[in-house]
DNA sequence: TGTAGTGCTTCCAGTCGCTGGAAGGTCAAG
DNA sequence: CTTGACCTTCCAGCGACTGGAAGCACTACA
């Protein structure tokens, strides 16, 4: 298929399918008038790239992983190992997320603007505490 | 306290922060000498910026949500629905990080290297279908 | 009271990951 | 056989940092 179907598909623009294809991240073949042509499996690896992209994992991340789906010897250790890397920090930003949308959450449902201090909204942004119940927002601020 | 103590604490690096300020993202005081003094405030924002960051949010959109956190009119209409579509966007990430670590968990536990095709790997790559059970990988590919 | 060392400041340059635009070739429809 | 959509390469620019230089500020220790 064509890079703009390709693009269509796997929700990345075309000038970003060219640009990964310049540092190396996937080659497709290209057809005898000089188009690129993408293959099925060039798709999926369009698509895993534009869902990883955009959850944070960095451009060589990204290498990484597609290697795992390359890799004709996906069970060396070391290969392995990436994968497990990856899927701590994919829990860890589950938990980040899921702390975040919280943290949104109780900023919609709970803050009413009034003034009091301790706000349960300051703790939860900072991703650190667990909320305290109740409460109102834009306590001041001490300065340590 | 210092940008030192503020990047330790937030998981920034200092020249990151004083990017963030450049670009205006938060305004801390300074002290007599010059050093930027940030309270427990700024620093929750920074630690809010480091994980939305993280986690694939522009910077444009963290600006949006540290508005939410600093307006005193949290009420408006505006705001609200900014923080509702953030919300249904932190949603879709989690489901798509969800899939991510599917299919990185199924890539390690059950990729033999065979060669059969129709691989539920490659399905799960391309975040669209439900994993089929069972079979191996690097199945050839067509080319539609 | 020096002075070494660490930390802060600004400024400028460079990198990564795209993104827009120009100039031109290809292809299907009318 | 032209129109318009789509493709190509190339080059420039932007967003978000990141590294390094030059210099001021603070702390510690002889």
């Amino acid at each position: 298929m064509n890079i703009g179907t390709a693009a269509e598909r796997s929700g990345l623009p075309a000038k970003t399918i060219r640009y990964y294809e310049e540092i190396g991240l996937l080659k497709p073949d290209r057809t005898d008038n000089g188009y690129r042509d993408y293959s099925v499996a060039d798709l999926h690896k369009l698509r895993f790239l534009q869902r990883s992209r955009s959850l944070g994992f960095s451009v060589e991340e990204c290498r990484q992983l597609l290697s795992l789906y390359d890799d004709k010897d996906r069970e060396s250790a070391d290969v392995k190992a990436i994968a497990q890397a990856k899927l701590a920090e994919i829990d860890r930003k589950l938990a980040e997320l899921a702390g975040l949308r919280d943290m949104l959450r109780h900023l919609v449902a709970n803050c009413h603007g009034d003034d009091r201090p301790d706000c349960p909204i300051i703790d939860g942004l900072s991703g650190e505490a667990a909320f305290v119940t109740g409460g109102g927002c834009h306590g001041k601020e001490e300065r340590p």
